[in-house]
DNA sequence: ACACTGACCACTG
DNA sequence: CCAGTGGCCAGTG
């Protein structure tokens, strides 16, 4: 099985789906499209994301919750301060309380 | 066609 | 905790 067809819409989907003051992961995305382990593929889309206006891309962080995408922002710092301005404390590239702060669209999305 | 890279992840030691 | 390895899919030279 490959990626679904509409990978980059339904990507982009889940993403607007985070709540404010929340973050998610790009395999927890990535798994609940179905294409687990193609985690950066769904890099991929947020790269191609930038022309796309209402994808909150800032609230998308790895596992760790490691800001690993703030360079492709406008400017380096432009994502952590998106993300405090929601709330979110960030410290050292890390979101705080990432695993309190984590939606994941598996178990918010129940089908 | 080949090799390398990338906003990743899981497993192993 | 850190390093190495393999998997994943698409783009690039």
């Amino acid at each position: 099985m490959a990626l679904p067809p509409n990978f980059f819409e339904d990507v982009y989907e889940v993403v607007k789906l985070i709540p404010y003051g929340r973050v998610s992961s790009y395999g927890a995305i990535a798994a609940y499209l179905g294409a687990k382990g193609s985690s950066r593929m769904v890099g991929w889309a947020m790269n191609n994301a930038h022309q796309y206006k209402n994808v909150p891309a800032h609230r998308v962080v790895n596992r760790n919750g490691l800001l690993t995408g703030k360079h492709h922002f406008n400017t380096p710092t432009l994502m952590q301060e998106l993300l405090e301005a929601e709330g979110i404390q960030v410290e050292d590239n890390r979101v705080v309380n990432f695993k309190t702060l984590f939606w994941d669209p598996q178990i918010h999305l129940l089908l």
